[in-house]
RNA sequence: GCGCCCGUAGCUCAGGGGAUAGAGCGUCUGCCUUCUAAGCAGAGGGUCGCGGGUUCGAAUCCUGCCGGGCGCGCCA
């Protein structure tokens, strides 16, 4: 346990224990950050809470509290401020050695299969190039995910494919009754080379586009929608395409299957430049052929979830009922459709056999194959119909489920959720979290930029949405290709002896943080209104400002290898976690004490805190505390940085004290990054 | 009509019962011969949408308005 995170446990611990004890009350007691450091480091207002209980003063119940108290390990006093807060001072020196134990020895906690994680996301349908609204919702699934991982549990990624749906088969439709090409004619221009294989830009112009298949199915997807809405008759073509790749028979399902697998690698590719990669891709047309809906409806109508009216506006539906109130005499019952009078299922449906299945509750599973292998070797499975591999992990059977879908979905997530609640899965039902996001628009200043004709009624707005269906957004490579350049601009000019090698990598690091902070920085539920200004700025709130602070932090040890080659009082960047030098404890004592210790333990305090800010993150869901914490943290190495200046320090003990909190505080600023998905370069 | 979310500095957002409401951007003024100025220091900027209520204490909880967004299909 990080070491803020176990003084709050231990302070709370002990008033617990006081207060059984003493008024043989239990009640939970909150632990807060008192607004200044003279009034300490953990604070609780539990004696107001008391004074109701007890019809006493709570500044003299906090009086009392604190000296019956009794010892506590870590923490050097306790007192009463205020009209009765109650403050506790830690042991600094103490904090300082017991921080760097721990973070030294991270190996997350042993991981229990129990316990077992799904966390799903991306899910981009694999019809068009992913666009920025895409890319929010990957980014808070990775950084989920590498929170969980953070947390010691285990986690699997899952990406769910819908390589069957309309959106797929709008293409398909396209390219057979638009464009007039043949299977071949696909294959080829699927199978075109990417441009750019890793991501470099070529000379700092964004790729033309007009060869990539993403893109060119991301225009060719908005002339299908403008060619369907022209003649509402032509609506039927689409649902015979949609049929044949349904039932997998035909042209069209062949090049479904063709379109959709190019997308899908596209995809893989576009994220990974993010450093975001999957365990496992889950499509929707296994579902369909090993018929997962089945084996949900057959549970659903055993167990009664749902019925089928002779009469009224559902009649020949198989429908389920929601909210527990019976509904008024005449008036319809609030229900949702599961099974169309035609016999079809609808989305929530197979959503239903899905989520069952994921929680191990279907009794189905899939065959699985390997679809591809990183760099490093670990494979990306897929899920098959038949002719699985040997050897597979175990998917699914998880105790927790965490679906990113943006908001807009509340309401058919919380069906899925009814469904299994129905069911009498009262624990999978519960723990089917919906992790619910608000989407990405644009502000109509860069919906112009962009050159889109908005109505006189969106430009008043305070954002436009998005539109996949209208070929109307950013580009997840075009932003990514813009970022790398901007960045490449500014490595330039600073660095203009080191080779090309040598730049690359850090524009593309400072690329993919400022995108990635600057998509984890709003809140879920908060609506991004995506602007290229902030989107490209480097500066202030950004990843660049983060990446900068470790910069410098890790100038100081290689300018200090440099100044004495031989003692290495602590290791330069490469594991600044593991300062080690000989400082006693008085040392340390002494030099986190006075003013200018206040300013020392302030920073030393705040690193300290990452554990602790990334509970709260974990437990509510919200990986921006995590950004904001490390932009705190690197906004406060920047002011500290700026008023000591370490290599020139002429008192040695407080030389190595200082050189040892830069290395601790670096550790957790480089903790902090890599929980958000970020690397920080060696310069910059 | 019903449900969910939002309204905090000029702009974009944190804070979601607790101590003097914060940050970034933008504006203005300083600081590079010193570990990288992608930085630092300072100034200016607030009826926390409005009205009631609960509480020792409300930006935070309840309620009613006002304003904005998103859902509510035998689409996915």
């Amino acid at each position: 346990m990080p070491v803020y995170h176990l003084m709050e446990d231990r302070f709370r611990t002990a008033l617990r224990r006081f207060l059984g004890e003493r008024y043989g009350l239990d009640l939970p007691v909150a632990i807060e950050r008192p607004p200044r450091l003279e009034l300490g480091e953990l604070a609780t207002p539990i004696a107001f809470e008391l004074a109701r209980r007890l019809r006493r003063a709570p500044r003299q119940i906090a009086q009392e509290i604190a000296s019956g108290l009794g010892p506590i390990e870590g923490v050097a006093r306790v007192e009463v401020a205020g009209a009765g807060y109650l403050n506790a001072f830690l042991d600094r020196a103490q904090f300082f050695e017991l921080a760097q134990e721990l973070a030294r020895g991270t190996a997350p906690a042993a991981a229990s299969a129990a316990s077992k994680v799904i966390v799903e996301h991306t899910s981009i349908n694999p019809n068009k190039a992913a666009h920025i609204g895409h890319l929010r919702n990957a980014v808070l699934g990775d950084t989920f995910v590498r929170l969980e991982h953070f947390a010691g549990r285990p986690v699997q990624v899952q990406n769910y494919i819908d390589d069957t749906g309309v959106q797929v088969a709008d293409v398909v439709l396209g390219f057979l009754h638009l464009e007039r090409k043949s299977l071949e004619d696909v294959r080829r221009l699927a199978a075109e080379p990417q441009p750019r294989p890793n991501g470099a830009p070529e000379s700092g112009k964004p790729d033309s586009g007009a060869r990539r298949f993403d893109y060119l199915c991301w225009d060719l997807y908005a002339r299908v929608t403008e060619f369907l809405e022209a003649d509402p008759a032509r609506l039927e073509l689409r649902a015979q395409t949609l049929r044949a790749i349904e039932e997998g028979v035909g042209a069209e399902s062949e090049l479904a299957g063709i379109i959709s697998t190019a997308i899908l690698r596209s995809h893989l590719r576009t994220m990974d430049r993010l450093g975001i990669r999957y365990d496992l891709l889950a499509r929707e047309s296994d579902i369909l052929r090993l018929h997962f809906w089945d084996a949900a409806f057959r549970q659903m109508t055993s167990r009664g979830v749902i019925t089928r009216p002779a009469t009224g506006k559902y009649a020949g539906c198989w429908i389920m009922a929601l909210g527990d109130a019976p509904a008024e005499e005449g008036a319809e019952a609030e229900a949702k459709v599961i099974v169309r009078s035609s016999g079809t299922v609808t989305y929530v449906g197979k959503d239903i056999a899905y989520q069952l299945w994921k929680f191990g509750l279907l009794g189905l599973d899939f065959h699985y194959r390997t679809f591809s292998r990183y760099p490093d070797g670990s494979a990306v499975w897929t899920t098959a119909s038949e002719d699985g591999e040997p050897n597979v992990p175990e998917f699914g059977r998880a105790r927790e489920v965490y679906n990113v879908i943006d908001s807009r979905q509340a309401y058919l997530q919380n069906v899925v959720s009814a469904a299994l609640r129905a069911l009498g899965f009262e624990a999978a039902a519960a723990h089917s979290v919906h992790f619910s996001y608000e989407m990405v628009a644009l502000t109509p200043r860069c919906a112009r930029e962009l050159g889109y004709e908005l109505s006189a009624e969106d430009t008043q707005r305070p954002y436009v949405e998005v539109s996949g269906r209208r070929g109307f957004g950013v580009k997840a490579d075009d932003l990514l290709d813009k970022l790398e350049s901007a960045a490449r601009a500014e490595v330039d000019a600073r660095h203009p002896e080191d080779s090309e090698a040598v730049r690359a990598p850090i524009a593309r690091a400072i690329a993919i943080g400022a995108l990635r902070y600057f998509l984890l920085k709003y809140t879920r539920n908060t609506v991004i209104a995506f602007d290229f200004h902030d989107a490209l700025s480097f500066e202030g709130e950004t990843g660049p400002y983060v990446q900068y602070a470790i910069v410098r932090a890790r100038n100081i040890f290689r300018k200090l290898a440099e100044q004495e080659p031989n003692p290495a009082p602590a290791p330069p960047a490469a594991a600044p976690g593991q300062s080690i030098s000989a400082l006693s404890a008085e040392s340390r004592a002494k030099l986190l004490a006075g003013p200018e210790g206040d300013e020392f333990w302030e920073l030393l305090l705040l690193a300290g805190s990452l554990g602790s800010q990334a509970a709260a993150a974990t437990a509510s869901q919200e990986p921006a505390f995590v950004a904001k914490f490390a932009f705190q943290l690197a906004q406060s190495f920047s002011v500290f940085y700026h008023r000591h200046h370490i290599l020139s320090e002429a008192d040695p003990v407080k030389k190595a004290f200082l050189v040892e909190l830069v290395g601790f505080v670096a550790s957790q600023l480089v903790a902090a990054l890599a929980l958000l998905g970020i690397e920080a370069p060696e310069k910059m």
